[in-house]
DNA sequence: CAATTACGGACTTCGTGTGTCTATGATAAC
DNA sequence: GTTATCATAGACACACGAAGTCCGTAATTG
């Protein structure tokens, strides 16, 4: 039960994105600098990031990849949605639609910190 | 990032001690069979959960598990970190002292369902 | 065309969750 | 004491996913 290392690093660029990147795309080696990782790697996480439509790549000489949409509206949640999936944290007594009660509590705890997430912008740290 | 099986067999076996299991101590045959699980499997999970302090064992013949001390007081997360453990989701940048700005984020969202773990008791759920 | 950059699939490696099997130790009943 | 019952612990096997690497392809700029 960890957060995965991809995650982590989604995370990062995300905010370096946001925080400095001006309207040029970034590429994807200067990212992966950043954080010391390798860059084909990192280009499989910014692959998610662009299929969950939170960043938009170009191709090409002077490509990379930039924000999609409002920056102010980013939210943790959707980054880690992007990469560790929405299903849920508990899985239970197999059929999905009638929960038994340990399941209804692990689901609002789970909740609880989805809402936290949700809620904290990535904005809010790009001071 | 999913919770294991071990866990929702632990809490299972927790809520069915607590609600049903008079003072005699329940062997792991019985228990194991309510679950579907193999006996030599869960009396690993149960292993963890005596040694957290949880239940008590008792050997020979008759024996089996009983809960430990208050049934009142036993939390999701008392049961949770004792098959998980109680290091944090999220790992980061490497040194634990000195976090960055997401790393809080991310504790500080754990935190929130921590406590709502925290504050549901497995005797709520014992009608 | 050539250079740059993202995209995609195949692949390896490694750790961990999930079990099983078996031996050992403790206890109660006879 | 002997036997049956029960928990405990170690070794082992297996599957799956995380974490990367490598390479070929496609797209865009100059």
């Amino acid at each position: 039960m960890k957060y995965s290392k991809a995650t982590n690093y989604a995370l990062h660029t995300m905010l370096y994105l946001i925080a400095i990147a001006p309207d040029r795309p970034v590429g994807v080696q200067q990212l992966a600098e950043k954080q010391g990782v390798s860059p084909t790697y990192l280009s499989k996480i910014l692959t998610k990031l662009v299929k969950a439509g939170l960043v938009e790549s170009a191709s090409g000489a002077n490509g990379g990849y930039r924000v999609k949409g409002k920056k102010e509206d980013i939210s943790f949640l959707d980054i880690i949605h992007a990469l560790e999936g929405t299903t849920s944290l508990f899985e239970c007594c197999g059929s999905g639609d009638e929960r038994c009660v340990i399941h209804q509590v692990m689901l609002s705890a789970e909740e609880a910190m989805e809402q936290h997430l949700k809620n904290t912008k990535l904005i809010d740290l790009a001071k």
